[in-house]
This record gives C-alpha cells, structure tokens and sequence, in this order.
RNA sequence: GCGGAUGUGGCGUAAUUGGUAGCCGCGUUAGACUUAGGAUCUAAUUCCUCCCGGAGUGGGGGUUCGAGUCCCCCCAUCCGCACCA
C-alpha cells in the first residue's frame, strides 16, 4: 500500500475519539503536567493556517510529555463572548448565541482535522451558563474583597469594617455614618468597585474600553475614536496588586521581551512625594524656617503634593506644573490670571485623546499667578497649568527641573522660563543652559549649584535628598506605577451579566446560590432610546430580593424588587481564570475542587501570541493572585513557562498588468521596467510555487478572461510581498484545503519546518513538498518494493543502531527547548539514511515510529499497529531511551589546524589524551609540510575537536 | 524619544553555544527510469577564480591560537510603550 494519507488519518482520528485516548483524569500516580494554548475566539472566518501554529507545537510537547511518562491536560475551549458576534447580530437579528455555535462547530471540525490530543470531555465556553457561573462568583469575592495593605494581600471586606467598627484613622467617623455613606467608603477599598472614573469611550461601538483596548486614541478593534469621559463605572483595583504583578515575573520562565512589556506596562518607578507649600498671601506664617523644624505646628498652609524620581534636582526647579485637572487651579489663580486660565483648562479638557497624542510635541500653557515655595531652598516658585502633566498618574503635579527633563525643557524654552543646572557629568563641568541644545536628563554625574548635595554623585544626592526631605516632614519615599486599574463594565449585550442589583442606589450582589444570573433575551442588541445598554430591552430583568430570583421589570415598584445593572462584563472577564476550570469542568459546587488544584497545581506550559502581553496575561495574572490569596488557586503564578508563538503573515502573490497593453500580464523576472505595469493581487490557490495558473487566472475574474501573458520558460512567475493574512489581499490559506492536499500529517510537520516557532514568519506553502516527500520515503522503510509492510526482527548494525540513537538524542532535545524545525530536520536525515541503507529492522523502526508520534500522530499510529499485534495507541507507548554507548567511535578525525587555519585531519583514538595527540601531530608529514624546522610555540587541544598549532 | 529583538546562499533556515559556516528543505542544473510526468531515484548547487587558490555570516573596530557566536561603535528592519515627572 502506498502512503494514503486520506484513509488512515480519519481511521485513526476514530480510533481515538471511540478509545477516548485521550481522556485524562485528575488523580493519577504518574507526575503531571498542564500544556495549555490560548483557547480561540471563534470567529466568522474560521481558522487559516496561522492559528494552528501555537496548538501544533503544544500539541508535540503534550504528546511528547504523554510518552516519557506524564499524565498531561491538554485542553481547549472558546472564548465565545466577543463583539464580532454582538455586531453581526444588530445588523442581522440573530441571536449571537447562534453564530457562536455555528462558528463553534466550524472551528471543531477544522480543529479535528489536525489530529490534536485534547481532552474535549473539558471543554469550556465563556458563554456558558455553567462556566460564567464562576466568572460571576469571582467578580461577586472581588466585590466583597478589599486589599490589607499591610498584609498584602485581599481579605473580606466585613474586616475592614471591624476595623472601622473599633475605630480607625482611615474612617473616625464610622458608626456615625449612614448606610449610604458607610456603603460609599467602602467602595474605596473593594478590589471590584464602581466609581466615576475617567474612561476611554467610544461612541462608535457605543461602550467603554480597557487601556488595552485602544492604541493611539483609536479602539483596537475597528480603529474608532476614543474619548475620555467621566462614568460610573464597574473597575478592578489590579492596580492594589502592581507591585505583585513586577515581582512575580521573577519566578516565571518566560522570555525578557514578554517581561519587559509587562514591566513597561505596569511602569513601577520609584521616586518621592513632596508637599510644595503655597506662597499664599492669606497664610500667617512668620518664617517659613519655622515650618519645617518639625516642632513647630504651623498654621496649615495650603499645600501641594507633586511626585518626582529625581529628588536630587530639587535645587534646579525653577518652576511647578499642575495638569488642567488639578482641584487646586480655582483656588490658587490669581484674579489677573482667572479669564486665561479657565479658557485654558476649558480647552485641555475638551481637546480629544487623539488630538492630545497628535500633538505632544507642542508645547501649551499658561501661569496662575500664584507661587510656591522650594521647601528646601525658600526660594517662591511660580505656578503653571498645562497638560503635559498628567491627572491619571502621580499626584497630577511636579516641581519642573527644565535643565534635567526635556519637557521641563522644552516648556521653559517656550516660555522663557529660567533654567538652572544642578547636574553635571564632572564637578566642575558647569555651563550655561541657555547654550544647551537639550537637557541632560541621565541620571549620571555630579550634582552642582545644589546646596548639601552640592559634589555628590547623582545617586546619592538623591538618597540624600530623600533623607533631608523625610526629616522635614515634608514629603517621603514612594513608589508610583503607571497601571490603572482596569474598567470592568461594557455598555454590550453578549456579555457575562454582573451579579449586582441596585437598591437605594446601592449595589449589592445577589447571593452566590443564585448564581449564575443567566443572560436574559432581548428584542434588540443596540443601545435604548435612553441611552441604556443593551440590557435596558431585557423585560425581565429585576431582582427579587425574598424571592431570590429574576422577574419582571414592571415590578420594580414594589417593596422588595430592584433593577439590575444593565452592563456586562468585558471580554477579559472570562479568560481570566479558564485555565482553571479545565482542572475540574463539570463541578457545579464550586469553581474547581481544591483536589483538582492541588494535583495539577498551575499551567506548566502556556502557548500563544504575545499580543496578549498586556491584556489577558496581565488580568490572568491579577485573577489568580486573587483567588491564591482567598485561597483557592495553588500557586501564585498562573502561567509558569510561557512561549509566543511568532505570527503567521500571508505572502501576497502578484501578477504585472502592463500598462500599455491592458490585457497583456508580464511575468516578473521579464518586467524591465517598474513603472510600466501595475502589479495586481491574485489568489494564491491559482499560484504553485510562485507560478501562475494561467488557465484559472483567466477563469478567476471576468475581468481577466482574455487576459495574454509574457511567459518566461513557458512560465508565468509571480512576485510576492509579505502581508497580514487577509481575504483581502487573496493571501489567506485555509488548513482544509492542505490537509486535504497532503494530509494532517504534512501539514503539522511542515508548519513546525518553517521555522522556529517563536519567530513570526510569512507563511508560504513552497517547499511543503519536500515534507510530503519525506512522508512517502518515510512510509517505505516499513514497506518493501510492492509495497507491502515488511520489517525484519534481526539485530539491528552498528551503523543503524547509531542512527536511531543520533535521532533519539537530537528530537529529544529539540522537543526540550522547543526547537521543532530542527527536529523535522533531524528525521529528514535519518529517513534519508536508513533509505540509503535499505534499514527494516524492527529494532530500529518500532522506536522511530515512537519518536515521530508527537509530529505525526496518524503515521506514527499507522505504523505502530502494524508493527504490534495488540491493540495498544502508540500514544501510550514509552518514549525510546538514549543510549550513548551507541554513538561512541573507535577512531574520530581530528581537523588540524595551523594558525587558526584548518590544514589536514588525522584519524585518532576518540578518546586519545593531549600528550598523544601532540605526538602524532609531530610526526604526521603534513605536520612538517607546515611546521617546516620550526618548534610549535604552542599546541592547542581540545577533546575531540580541533588541535591548533601556532608556531 | 525610551525599551526589547533580529540581521547568515536565489528562498525558509542550521551550526554540538567560542572549534571545519551553510545541516535539512524549497528552487535551480544535469543525468537515470519512463509513451508521458507536476511520480521516483542519482549527482551538483555561497560567491569570485587564470581551477592554484581567494573572499565570505548587515558595516567598522576589538578580545582570542581560533568569532556567525563574546565586547565597543555605527547601519537597517521588526515589535512594544510613548508628555508616566
């Protein structure tokens, strides 16, 4: 029999699901491990060959973990709640529950084909009353959560009003308060809390969005303006966990450039908060020494918080700036400077995001008239607004050193403002900043014209600083970061409903019994007429609260009825703990059992697009360390190694319309002249290896029916550029068509061939033959010349033995450090070499078959139950053993060099000592051919390797 | 601007981590078997060359007996962040 592909792969694919191979459970005497791919948003378009990538190569180290004895989850779900589906369905009707199974369905028969080991028995879908159930639960503990400060980490929030009970700095006033005021405060310290917050609006789609939603003032997902707007919204204090989520990246085996990001992305810095007092006429204090002696408790005087990380240059402010939020603004401004600066502010706050980002470059704003005093030199400082600082970070205010922060610069240059340096890189390297170019903002140098810090180096002055400044009593050390917690709510329909109903204006969270609140149908998917979200057309959609259960709207009026909110929850919602519920998917007690934790502990091995750095890998990271510290997740990591797999571009093919002749296409390597064609986007199922397919060409389009060609060799040669895959630009490449073409097999092995998984890439389907060839010559080690299964059961060579053990090493370690291409690369030599060999030994051929199992499953399980008479997976067969006795040679050839140049080779004992190895260097005659009569100044050796010979 | 990464034949890539640069595959060329082949097999394929050799891993310098690999300076491309004080 030939290699038919298109019989066994479904053969065994049956074989599998009957056998349910790959069924896992959750107690197991074998070690365990959790190999986890980025479950997949099902979309409209389904799966091209891009998106396979990630679960092949997961796919491989499961199976290859599988055979060296783990027991390993390996599992797969939807994230199904999405936008796409909600759009579809306001222009459609349909119900996006019935797109998403559909687009489900897809997925899983495409998926299917490629012969993954997942364990379906576990799927999960966010959308899901059963799964969203949890979502729900967790928001409803983030709810009743706060973070202990002191403890770091959260604790329920009925200790925290113990604490307010018994008295507290954070709340004197407490058992004075009302409910609403007491309800009030404590939404301060929920770890999920609604408040008036600034957000990122987009009046397009009609919701808000997370920071890590919208890139350069536009929404990600339809590139939309965004607006910054002040609502009341559901939010996540991810922020209490910043300093959490820098340090756990330590204990985490992901890339530096993964890491990076999310340091970037968090932006800890660390610096110090001073309080500038304000020159303020109405204040009475005599001396302004006499504040900060400490003793002296002064009249409070209007003061400002501002936060710098550069402490030591507190000497070269010359002026402070506060952003045009700032509350201080009305009180401080001068009468003469009241009509400009409110004009000023009215204009900063109406300027858009985008036209914000547009024009960082330029520099705007305007004086107060007020002034405030240096704490440490006395000196009266004036007081300017402007929006290049920030509400959002730090305290929205900062002390301005122009001569060390090139904003600072750049607004003292345009409004001639003095700039003073008090850093230098030598002690006496001082010029004049009027001379200067740019501002020197390294923190390197000496600090100079700086009073007590005057000859220190910058980093101790600014230790120094510090100390003086906490001293005083005037400000302290801190840390700042640049991570806002993240906004919860979305004005959506196909979302997570949050469990939360609104009485006396107050939330409160329906009971956990209750759970889950299902989503509720609705006529329409737009906005109400009064601006509701989606969920204002849901009829019933009111808690009952002595009932405890959903009903009717109209009801609302009565004593115990109450709205519901009408938000959803975001996309990141249900992706934050999915890895999770695969331990334990069907339990409807509890989000997963602690037995299921405690076996599989966290994900071992988590595989997926890098796009995620600062989005769900952020908020995943957040969840868990939440639900570690109310004692459900094991491990404070969730994603213990993580690897990006690359991008898959599409690769565009052209053809060369001259432009003269309209009906005349130039193949490529004819066009002589750039400029006298257009180069024109064609399909590349009607191009094979960069050659045109002239007949379908013309079939394609009715436009290109009497089309001609400049053939080249009889060829039409098409060009080629790298693109995003796109259906647009006819470069998409569906894995149906290859599998069908080649089978799952090649496809998998070809994917993985491309090149290292890590790496993006175009993709490109020259050169899948090669793979498909190997197959074929793979296929007939087993078979002899009529193809009929023949292996031989006697002792395998030396030489053959050697090869399998070559194989054995190399796969081995390639699977190990994730390195796939080469190990295609690996088996290409060893089919190639048992071939040339005619090699059929069983001994050699039942392991290899073993070895290609993760790559090529089908084959491998082919071949294996030809080989073995009972009915056993190859899945469950035991991975081949390395022996090194096998790759030991007698004799190696040693390469000799002269001077660093390779001269000759002699074949030497392999484990010859140096002393010999000199000796038979001296005594080759080719040696004397380069020695001549000179004595060897010095002979280099190194076992097994090169012997270097300077003379 | 800041941060991270990458740069090797016509193309995708490899190199035991400092040890004969170009493995494997595509493509190309030649040959074999074929009525035929977009099947299969064999061989060649970094470049230059007067066939003696010489040059060569983005460019320049350095360390070393020896550098694709380590160090310094440029150049190019990609990604992330971007008024974060």
């Amino acid at each position: 029999m030939e290699y038919n592909f298109s019989e066994i792969e479904p053969k065994w694919q049956r074989f599998w699901r009957e056998q349910k191979t790959y069924h896992v459970e959750n107690n197991s005497e074998k070690p365990h491990y959790y190999v986890l791919d980025m479950f997949p948003y099902p979309s409209g378009a389904g799966l091209h060959v891009g998106h396979p990538l990630g679960y092949i190569a997961s796919d491989i180290y499961a199976r290859y973990k599988r055979l060296c004895g783990f027991n390993v989850l390996h599992p797969m779900g939807y994230d199904a709640y999405g936008l796409p589906a909600e759009q579809y369905a306001i222009q459609t009707g349909q119900h996006p529950a019935v797109t998403t199974e559909q687009n489900i369905k897809r997925y899983r028969e495409q998926l299917d084909k490629i012969g993954f080991c997942f364990d379906w028995d576990r799927e999960v879908r966010t959308c899901e009353p059963t799964y969203y159930k949890w979502t729900q639960w967790t928001f409803i503990q983030l709810f009743n959560h706060y973070y202990d400060e002191e403890l770091q980490k959260a604790r329920p929030i009925s200790e925290l009003v113990k604490k307010f009970e018994n008295g507290d700095e954070r709340a004197p006033e407490w058992n004075t308060m009302s409910d609403k005021e007491q309800q009030d405060l404590l939404m301060n310290y929920r770890l999920a809390y609604l408040a008036d917050i600034p957000v990122n609006w987009c009046a397009e789609l009609g919701t808000v969005l997370a920071n890590d939603e919208v890139v350069n003032g536009l929404s990600v997902r339809g590139g939309y303006p965004v607006e910054r707007k002040l609502m009341r919204q559901w939010s996540l204090r991810i922020t209490a966990y910043a300093q959490r989520l820098v340090d756990g990246l330590e204990q985490v085996d992901w890339t530096d450039s993964l890491k990076e990001i999310q340091r970037n992305w968090i932006g800890r810095s660390e610096g110090a908060a001073v309080w500038f007092p304000l020159d303020a006429p109405t204040t009475s204090v005599d001396s302004p020494t006499s504040l900060y002696m400490g003793q002296v408790a002064p009249e409070p005087t209007p003061s400002f918080e501002i936060f710098t990380t550069r402490p030591d240059t507190i000497f070269g402010v010359t002026f402070m700036v506060l952003c045009p939020e700032h509350e201080l603004i009305d009180q401080i401004t001068t009468p003469e400077q009241k009509a400009e600066v409110e004009a000023y502010v009215t204009w900063a706050k109406n300027r858009s995001e985008r036209e914000r980002q547009a024009e960082v470059k330029k520099v705007s704003g305007v004086f107060t008239g007020a002034y405030a005093i240096n704490p440490l030199t006395e000196e009266k400082i004036p007081i300017w607004v402007s929006d290049y600082v920030l509400a959002g970070y730090g305290t929205g205010a900062i002390m301005a050193v122009p001569a060390h922060d090139s904003r600072d610069f750049a607004f003292a240059r345009h409004f001639n403002l003095p700039i003073r340096q008090v850093v230098a890189l030598e002690k006496d390297a001082v010029s004049d900043p009027a001379t200067w170019e740019e501002s020197m903002d390294a923190k390197t140098g000496y600090s100079v014209n700086s009073g007590f810090v005057t000859g220190m180096k910058v980093k101790d002055a600014m230790k120094a600083v510090i100390d003086r400044i906490e001293e005083l009593g005037i400000g302290h050390r801190t840390v700042n970061f640049r991570l806002r917690d993240a906004i919860f709510s979305r004005q959506r329909y196909w979302g997570e409903p949050f469990p939360i109903y609104y009485k006396n204006n107050i939330p409160y969270p329906i009971p956990e019994e209750c759970l889950p609140l299902l989503l509720p149908d609705i006529s329409e998917y737009k906005p109400t007429e009064t601006g509701e979200p989606p969920l204002g057309h849901a009829e019933v959609w009111a808690w009952d609260e002595a009932n405890r259960k959903v009903v009717s709207k109209s009801l609302i009026d009565n004593k115990n009825v109450f709205p519901l909110e009408l938000n959803t929850m975001p996309g990141f919602a249900g992706s934050s703990g999915y890895y999770l519920r695969y331990m334990d998917p069907h339990n409807d007690k509890a989000y997963f059992s602690p037995e299921a934790v405690n076996y599989w502990q966290n994900v071992d091995l988590y595989v997926g697009g890098a796009e995620h750095a600062s989005g769900h890998l952020i908020y995943a990271r957040f969840w868990n360390k939440f639900l570690f510290d109310i004692g459900l997740s094991v491990k404070e990591e969730p994603f213990q190694k993580l690897v990006n797999q690359g991008m898959i571009q599409g690769r565009t093919s052209f053809v060369y319309r001259s432009k003269e002749d309209k009906n005349l296409y130039i193949s490529k390597n004819l066009v002589k002249d750039a400029d006298s064609v257009s180069p024109i986007r064609v399909d590349i199922n009607i191009v094979d290896n960069d050659i045109l397919d002239t007949e379908r060409f013309r079939q394609w389009r009715p436009e290109f029916a009497d089309a001609r060609f400049e053939l080249e060799d009889g060829k039409y040669v098409c060009g080629w550029e790298v693109e995003k895959m796109s259906k647009t630009y006819f470069n998409v490449q569906n894995p149906d068509d290859l599998v069908a073409k080649y089978g799952a097999d090649t496809l998998r092995m070809y994917e993985m061939f491309l090149g290292p998984v890590e790496q993006a890439k175009p993709w490109d389907t020259n050169g899948i033959e090669g793979v498909f060839r190997f197959f074929k010559k793979f296929w007939r080690l087993y078979h002899n010349e009529n193809n009929q299964f023949c292996v031989d059961d006697s002792e395998p060579s030396k030489a053959e033995l050697k090869i399998l053990h070559q194989t054995i090493k190399k796969v081995t370690e390639d699977i190990e450090r994730f390195s796939f291409n080469t190990s295609v690369s690996t088996f290409m030599i060893c089919a190639n070499e048992l071939a040339s060999m005619k090699c059929n030994k069983r001994a050699v051929l039942e392991p290899l078959a073993i070895l290609i199992a993760p790559f090529a499953p089908h084959i491998a399980e082919e071949l294996w139950h030809l080989l073995r008479s009972d009915n056993q997976s190859v899945c469950d067969a035991k991975w081949p053993e390395f022996d090194e006795k096998n790759l030991v040679e007698d004799s190696f050839t040693y390469p000799v060099s002269f001077n660093g140049k390779m001269r000759f080779t002699l074949d030497l004992p392999a484990n010859c000592t140096q002393d010999e190895a000199i000796a038979a260097v001296k005594a080759a005659p080719e040696a004397q051919k380069w020695m001549g009569d000179k004595e060897p100044k010095k002979i280099i050796f190194v076992p097994k390797r090169i012997i270097n010979i300077v003379c």
